[in-house]
DNA sequence: TCAATAACTTTTCTCGAGATTTTTGTCTAT
DNA sequence: ATAGACAAAAATCTCGAGAAAAGTTATTGA
């Protein structure tokens, strides 16, 4: 149909950062995302600078490219803030995932060739690997199938030609994770997530849309649970 | 549900512009959608700080914002571009933009109360009106045409709740507007755009949300037969 | 004639200082 | 004691110049 498949991603994410704005973006985005800088912080360009040693200009570069991501907010003449939580803001973030990602899963079965099912399996393999060495519950080994994670989700959705959905996708990915860090903080992977992904594997490539886009919703919804389950105070 | 219907955008759009960036922002934005830059030309900070009248570094975030809306492309270190338009694209940005519009109409029309009713009414009765004064040919009553068909489509579906595919869909809206610049050029309304408008309507008022989404869904998908109809050279 | 290198020009990126605006703190008057 | 106004402090926003990179043209050798 068309060949936006192959087209660069709108936001250029994955190739290393070629500025000093951009290297300051990432580890702002970590920061925050590990939640170094917590929710409706204010974020001083003055005290910012020193910490992340670039230049007055340059941080503020940053501070906008994180806009883009919604994970800091700016107010005009009045400085910028850290983006705020909430419960209702992850069901929000979590529903529209589940829409959009029920969506992409979809064309991909229809327009999905073998280098895709390929692709999906390989990254299944990959991750139920991290799985098993998830048990040490070191930082390592989380991060590392956190990654993985991602990964399989991206590979799922990999040939859905829509670069749209997709630059959504991975915004509302990314705000995800913020959230889901919250979980995982306490029930380190509480339900059988194996399960759940062998199961969607397994409809994919049967090419059974419908069930595949059940499973996947329902999965992404479960970790919406998991965060309402958490003490009220923990969102703040 | 939940009470973000009434909280403040992912990003303002709204208010005032209260910084000489956001400005900026707004002029090169125009510029962008009306193609005085067109598609795939370079940005050069240099040249477009005089024009703007602004320094160096405010242009410079005011094209990081532009960046944003995806209208500009920033690739690091080899400066901006104005993003590239494809037919394929547009495909993309109108399904994207089916797929977010009628979920969020059907919420719409699930929570709607009284006064989201009376505001599409009123979106629907002003929009009727510019459509008479649209004869004339001029330039401002097309423009307020624009303004209202936006407003019309912004208040179907005002009473969703979700902030996330208010603001994706804002994103899209703009881009299609580059698009649908195009196809104006050369049928100024050529389909019975009131008659569309008003069964979407009918539907919503009557709670029929599978039928106001299907109309829905033809309305937008139109404007996409329309502009694939244009001379093939006219998207470059 | 063509390819590779080198020098030059253009453009982007970065920084620190000055001008505005917001915020904080203090003081006075009712 | 509270509210308002004034003043001081902090932070943001803005600008122009200098450093680094990319792009362009000229030159040289085979």
């Amino acid at each position: 149909m068309n060949d936006l498949a192959n087209a660069p991603d709108l936001v250029s994410d994955s190739d290393e950062p070629k500025t000093l704005a951009e290297t300051a973006y990432r580890q702002l985005r970590r920061d925050i995302i590990e939640g170094v800088h917590r929710p409706g912080d204010k974020l001083r360009v003055e005290h910012l600078k020193d910490q992340y040693e670039v230049g007055a200009g340059t941080l503020r570069e940053a501070l906008q490219l994180l806009v883009t991501d919604a994970l800091v907010v700016a107010q005009g003449q009045r400085g910028f803030r850290v983006a705020p939580m909430s419960l209702d803001d992850f069901a929000d973030i979590t529903r529209t995932r589940v829409l959009l990602e029920t969506s992409a899963l979809q064309q991909s079965i229809e327009l999905g060739d073998d280098a895709w099912e390929a692709s999906v399996v390989a990254a299944f393999h990959m991750l139920s690997r991290a799985e098993d060495k998830l048990g040490d519950g070191s930082k390592a080994s989380r991060e590392e199938w956190e990654m993985r994670n991602r990964a399989f989700h991206e590979a799922l959705i990999g040939a859905c030609p829509s670069r749209w959905i997709r630059h959504f996708q991975n915004i509302l990915y990314h705000q995800s994770e913020r959230y889901r860090r919250l979980s995982l903080f306490r029930q380190p992977i509480p339900r059988d997530v194996h399960a759940e992904h062998q199961a969607i594997v397994d409809a994919a490539l049967a090419r059974n849309s419908a069930e595949a886009s059940r499973i996947l919703s329902e999965h992404i919804l479960r970790t919406l649970e998991a965060v309402r389950q958490l003490p009220a105070d923990f969102i703040n």
